[in-house]
DNA sequence: AGTTAACTGTGACGTAGCTCATAGCGGATT
DNA sequence: AATCCGCTATGAGCTACGTCACAGTTAACT
């Protein structure tokens, strides 16, 4: 095993899988990681692929449905579900440091979503006996797991209360800082920028609501300059208290 | 410590504590306790305390916010937040064999919704610092745990599609079809029974609909046979596929 | 027996939000 | 340049559903 240069960006031998400096210091960053000692990180990652897919790559059919762990590196992915009536149900849109897939490994359930990358992303991924022989050998691991899957019901629960009580322009601003509290970074002005593309069909698979109500409130939303749009459809936020105050 | 005998029904200690001979055989059955070795499902339940506690009762402010684990024996509880106006929304109701409070011991989010029994229950609990000592020394429990989240979590998942889909009878649907599976026991004629006090309000906050409307699927639902009430607010199905039909 | 409280049952009324239809616009592909 | 695609934008018509208001039933409490 060489470990290179850790300061040149370069390429370096991290247990069996090349990853450059970049997603090794990513790597630190990913919660499922959190409080590993090190030789335990590189054995887990020794046991890790990485790869890029294309934007709109299913990830679950890549590979046998709900048999491997992913964590994200960079790109965004979109969990949702497909309606029979041709509108789909988001359940999430996950951004680099998550992990997905977990959930079929576990409960043996079967798979029950589709997972696709929105842009181009790049993904580690772990097998699910690998997946198992960690989570018996690394004790923390299974803990920080438990961590993970915590704070995911937890945002689950919030959302189910937003459905049950919000208005669509509601559950969309909720929706909206839930992104900007995730995913956002302010820039130079102050303003928090959400770096993942949203249209408003996203929007309201995952707020759940017809496409044209959410365009609605994106309207109201910048007509009042809470928010902005770039042609990327990167949305910032200018003004979060009044975006919060719709969610009440 | 006193082992007594196992086939009296009398109370035995077990651990430290003392439970009867129903109450241990129930325990086997906790999904948390699945696989564990027997000294180690000892070692456990020696650290936890038994109590029994009459309809009504907070069971998050009994304790210090967010301390303590509970595990089930007998009765339900209600999982719910209240809103400004008034409304509440159910995220779940429990029953014997389910843990509760198990989040806000992991990520130090802070408790966010009240859990209230329903009925008079008697609950096992377990302490902040006592349960993290076990999740340390017994990797299964931990394991355990992974597991029951991931199932809450796929169920979360399902709600939230349900919410954001369906419409309120579907949704009522749904939701009695969840507790039936989860819950229910068949009786002599094939017909499921629910042993869970349920009123419309509770199914309209966990559906996320006014109290009214769920009536009105109650209503229909019963005068198309497809279920029955009794007097203490239990649900019997008579017709699941009718119900499962609604849900599409 | 009378009162209170906690449920269910029902209709009238207003509206948030869905559906459908149509237009416009920028970016990519040929 | 011409076309296509994916997305935003907007309005008209219909309906599911919430709100309010009130009546009826049952059980518990005195």
């Amino acid at each position: 095993m060489v470990v290179a240069d850790y300061h040149t960006g370069r390429r370096s031998y991290f247990g069996t899988t090349m990853l450059t400096e970049r997603e090794r210091i990513l790597l630190r960053d990913v919660a499922l990681f959190d409080g590993l000692a090190p030789e335990q990180a590189n054995a887990v990652s020794a046991l890790m692929q990485r790869k890029t897919f294309a934007a709109g790559t299913n990830l679950m059919s890549v590979e046998q449905p709900g048999e491997v762990v992913y964590i994200i590196l960079s790109g965004t992915v979109k969990i949702h579900v497909e309606q029979a009536d041709g509108t789909d149900v988001i359940i999430a849109i996950l951004g680099a440091g998550d992990m997905v897939g977990e959930m079929s490994l576990l409960d043996s359930a079967g798979r029950s979503a589709n997972v696709v990358t929105q842009e181009e992303s790049t993904l580690l991924w772990l097998d699910r006996t690998d997946f198992q022989h960690c989570l018996r050998t690394v004790p923390t691991l299974t803990y920080n797991v438990v961590r993970v899957l915590s704070g995911r019901l937890r945002l689950a629960n919030e959302q189910i209360q937003a459905l049950a009580t919000l208005d669509v322009y509601g559950r969309v601003a909720r929706q909206i800082l839930a992104f900007a509290q995730k995913y956002g970074r302010p820039d130079e002005s102050g303003a928090i920028n959400i770096p993942i593309r949203l249209t408003q069909s996203d929007l309201a698979g995952l707020v759940g609501a017809s496409r044209e109500r959410v365009n609605g409130a994106m309207v109201q939303f910048r007509q009042l300059r809470y928010i902005s749009v770039d042609h990327n459809f990167h949305i910032t936020v200018h003004n979060t208290e009044a975006l919060a105050k719709r969610c009440r």
